[in-house]
DNA sequence: AAACATAGGGACATAAATAGTCCCTACAAC
DNA sequence: GTTGTAGGGACTATTTATGTCCCTATGTTT
């Protein structure tokens, strides 16, 4: 048999919750023995009478025994604690990651997908279902997202579920026509639209213009609308990239590229690119969506997975708490290893 | 580690509910793709709209398509429905063996309990508490209680819950002196009206009387009183044995065990002795319950394990629909084979 | 011995989730 | 075209979970 626990993640993961609450309860109860009930819901950071409703379980079970000096654990409590310390570890490997990585990248909320998407390619496709059907869950009528390109984004699209608002409006976070069309913004938003049937606008600019060219540009009435369009956005999907990796893709030129590491550059999300400490050092000259837009912006997904982006991860520093992070176990797991490095 | 399984149904056992509910409704879809909301809810016997938030469960987890001609199982939900199947198995042996046999005995509800009460000692007392907890939940104010003697129903009165429900009354079914005063019921009903706080009346008549002595006992005020009460009963909890045992026990003459087997006697319930078609063949002459009052008591708990009492509880026809069976897993396997050989 | 702190249980209002119901539009088959 | 069945929306009713406060019992401190 497959792993029992992955399959009930798949087909009934609200388990993980209640099983890890009442281990938790049940532990504490056994850690503070006699204990009542208001003590314990301090302890334990929950409304007292959830902890009433949990441990009148506990008790129908035999689990443990309620007197007027309070509560404990039963043998047959003793036993089950004992024995479902092997599973939780197992269990709660994700959910706790995800709550370690949500406080130490101070966001909204982090998801992460078991796997390594360097290693098995449906771990992108998960993520990407996983942060479309996150989206969906924060769309309303009248919203207007904006997305950047690259794969894990492409990702999203591709496992966009049917959505039936109304007047959603998509644009690309920025101009910039990369290599793949399949996976530019300008693709990926009207991919989106069309599957969701909302409407779209595009930026037809290339990356690395001029700053001459760019203040032409942006007085085209065509452009200027979309990029108000754009600062207006209520919704903002992106991909985290190596900046050694993007700044390459992007099509810089050997002496910027230089420059850019130099100055200390580790990653590149929609255009900027930043330094370990989170530090913008480079914007790429394009148009669209401003940095100063983004803190504003009500819900923000970063889409990234694999080892390789953990660094890139940490660094994106976006002074957004509303922002909600996609990743997968790989990177997760690394992100964890590199805050336990440079804590030392 | 400890079976998974055992350990969640210990500690998370409405998850497994819903896992079953959950496969349940994958496996239909299956079955029948492409298939309507309307069909599957009639198919399953649910209400449509709980067949509607678990579909789109299903959905959002990836597992099922919807079309507008129906809803069709993806790759990922085959795969998950393959690797249920073993979970499944082991997971609903219990609960399927109660719906079976809730229908094979004809009662409002069977409760099973795993393990063998002759093998593991533990199983005789988790029945008890099983029962004790049913018995609780269905208890209000003023309600009458009437018990029986027996090693089961005093397991029942040990693992009683604190109950705060006023003016319950607690009375043994009928009269009777057993062999053994801590398992007779009037001790019983003692102990239960002490551990809950009730009242108890007794009935203070030896079994096998003549039908003179019995006349006369009926007439005295203290007695017809309980009886009285008796023939009131809101709950009557009783164990379940077999003729050959309980004839013995209870101390009938040879003669009168052997005309009682002669006539095919093989169950015994509150003194009334049953054959295999559930016909009563011989009535311990004391006081007490009537078997004409039974079918109108609100509510009917019997208790009984092992695998040489599958027989008896087959036997034990009583036509209340209120019934409750609490045995264990041994007895209810058992009753399945027996079922099966007389279906041939 | 009295006062106090803390225990569990009861009760009730309210918030939230779940279920029942009915209607609408879309699509496929006839 | 007509018809039957599909899913989705929306509203209501019902059940369940939660927050809150009060009560009494009990063990401890003064």
């Amino acid at each position: 048999m497959k792993n029992v626990l992955s399959l009930q993640q798949k087909i009934v993961p609200e388990i993980i919750e209640l099983l890890l609450k009442r281990y938790k309860i049940l532990k504490c109860i056994y850690y503070n023995q006699p204990v009542g009930r208001r003590a314990l819901s301090q302890e334990l950071d929950l409304g007292e009478r959830v902890v009433r409703t949990e441990v009148n379980f506990l008790k129908e079970q035999g689990l443990i025994e309620i007197y007027s000096t309070g509560m404990t654990v039963t043998k047959d409590g003793e036993y089950i604690l004992e024995s479902l310390e092997e599973m939780i570890h197992e269990i709660s490997g994700l959910a706790d990651v995800e709550n370690k990585l949500k406080k130490i990248l101070e966001v909204h909320k982090v998801i992460v997908v078991p796997g390594d998407i360097d290693e098995d390619i449906t771990v992108l496709k998960e993520m990407g279902r996983l942060a479309a059907n996150y989206i969906k869950s924060i769309m309303s009528n009248d919203t207007i997202i904006a997305l950047t390109g690259g794969s894990s984004v492409s990702q999203v699209v591709e496992n966009f579920p049917k959505v039936s608002k109304e007047n959603i409006l998509v644009v690309p976070a920025r101009g910039g026509i990369g290599r793949n069309v399949e996976t530019q913004a300008s693709t990926l938003a009207a991919k989106l639209a069309y599957k969701i049937g909302a409407n779209y606008k595009l930026l037809h600019v290339p990356d690395n213009l001029s700053r001459e060219a760019l203040g032409t540009m942006l007085n085209e009435p065509g452009i200027k609308d979309v990029v108000q369009n754009i600062s207006k956005a209520d919704i903002l999907i992106f991909g985290i990239g190596r900046a050694d990796e993007m700044s390459k893709r992007r099509g810089l030129e050997e002496a910027e590229i230089e420059e850019l590491l130099s100055k200390g550059a580790v990653a590149e999300a929609f255009g900027y690119y930043f330094d370990k400490g989170g530090e913008i050092v480079y914007k790429t000259p394009t148009i669209g969506l401003d940095f100063k837009d983004v803190p504003n912006i009500k819900h923000i997904v970063a889409v990234a997975g694999g080892k390789g982006k953990a660094e890139a991860i940490i660094a994106t520093k976006i002074n957004n708490p509303n922002m909600v992070i996609v990743t997968d176990e790989a990177a997760a797991k690394e992100i964890l290893n590199l805050q336990r490095v440079n804590k030392r």
